[in-house]
DNA sequence: AGCGAAACATGCGTGCACGCAAGTTTGCGT
DNA sequence: ACGCAAACTTGCGTGCACGCATGTTTCGCT
């Protein structure tokens, strides 16, 4: 129930893409990513540029994908790996568990991003990448009796989480220029939290209603 | 405290706005979208080709915008102007009535932009745009005490009509063919309706904390 | 009123996304 | 084991996005 779907054919697929990933990421780190050609990396991969972007409809996105590989069915996992605690608990903690660089040899690559623009236009866009997965874990734990409702919820936790990255580049970017209140500090792992507080009275009146309709 | 920032300079460039909105769409309706080219939109309102794409980043997303020009500044106002009902409510209506199409001249251009799929992509992007503005509603409402709650509501209630808008284009495209449960019809009203409801709870507690830090 | 600065429109050049029409590999049925 | 069908890769061509440099219009200030 992984990924597989036809065998052969699929598995070289993803080594396609790994390379294109790695590729990308590595050409990236070395010259900047400014001075990246997409036939550098179709090349560094032993593709045809034709063929990269059958995989990445952009650049900066192929050199994103490399940190963020599958970080997002992590994200649905984590979620399913909770069944003890409350749905809003769960969703919120596998967020921060998943978002929070858990020691990756991705470190320096994250600093290069978030350094320049155009990547961290294309890392902010990988929040909306949960979604599906997300979808998926939360209407396993609502029963599958009302599919839209946890699209609506996931669709809304990915929104959060892109909220949080925004707010993350701006502040790590510019310092803690905000003339507002109660900024939450620097810190993703808080700024996740308090970012996705306010959806935790929906996800708990999804949990309930589900249990009500079934009540066993 | 409208749009006007300097005068004269903010007017003419709201009228080439406009004026490439207008032959986008005429010309999309004259020919059908696929055969318009960027400089015969750039043309008919009578700037450079490049200067086209100083206003608009894709050709989509100039056809969609003259059918849907201001209409996020119009849910914004719409949320502000319903003070006497609760939050949610007053969130939930604004949406419908501005999503609904109110006798618009743009009927048949709707109907364009459901067939074909660039433009549905673009079309469904839109919904992305009432984020800010509804931020500002929503914060107003909650006494600015807090805009970083505001703001994840506001990036939730869009995810949400993003997906609404999803649904729609799907169940009006291709039928009913759902094999889930309570598919909610394909009325755009009942679907909006549908959709934003599991954020109920979630705007109704904001509102509670934002009363409850002010009293009176 | 006139001047200096800033915003804006435009031409040009480069790199990229993507449709289309082959050629090639993989998988499946018999 | 063999051959057919479907999936995937690739070359080619077209249209587009966007950076940069330049000429022009607009604005604020004295």
């Amino acid at each position: 129930m992984t990924t597989r779907r036809t065998g052969l054919r699929e598995q070289k697929k993803q080594a396609t893409r790994e390379a294109l990933r790695e590729a990308a990421l590595r050409l990236a780190l070395e010259r900047g990513p400014e001075s990246v050609r997409v036939d550098d990396i179709a090349e560094a991969a032993g593709v045809s540029p034709r063929t990269y972007n059958n995989y990445f409809s952009s650049r900066e996105q192929a050199i994103v994908a490399a940190v963020t590989a599958e970080r997002e069915a992590r994200v649905a996992a984590a979620v399913a790996a909770r069944p003890a605690v409350g749905l809003a608990d769960a969703v919120v903690e596998a967020v921060v568990e998943q978002y929070t660089d858990p020691g990756e040899p991705h470190r320096d690559a994250l600093l290069l991003i978030t350094t320049r623009p155009a990547l961290r236009e294309a890392f902010v866009d990988t929040a909306g990448a949960v979604e599906h997965p997300l979808t998926d874990a939360i209407a396993g734990r609502l029963g599958d009796t009302d599919p839209h409702t946890a699209r609506v919820l996931a669709a809304s936790v990915a929104a959060a989480i892109r909220v949080a990255l925004e707010q993350w580049l701006h502040t790590t970017a510019a310092s803690v220029t905000s003339g507002g209140l109660v900024v939450p500090s620097g810190s993703l792992p808080d700024l996740l939290r308090t970012t996705l507080a306010p959806l935790t009275p929906a996800l708990d009146a999804a949990e309930q209603q589900a249990r009500r309709r079934r009540p066993q």
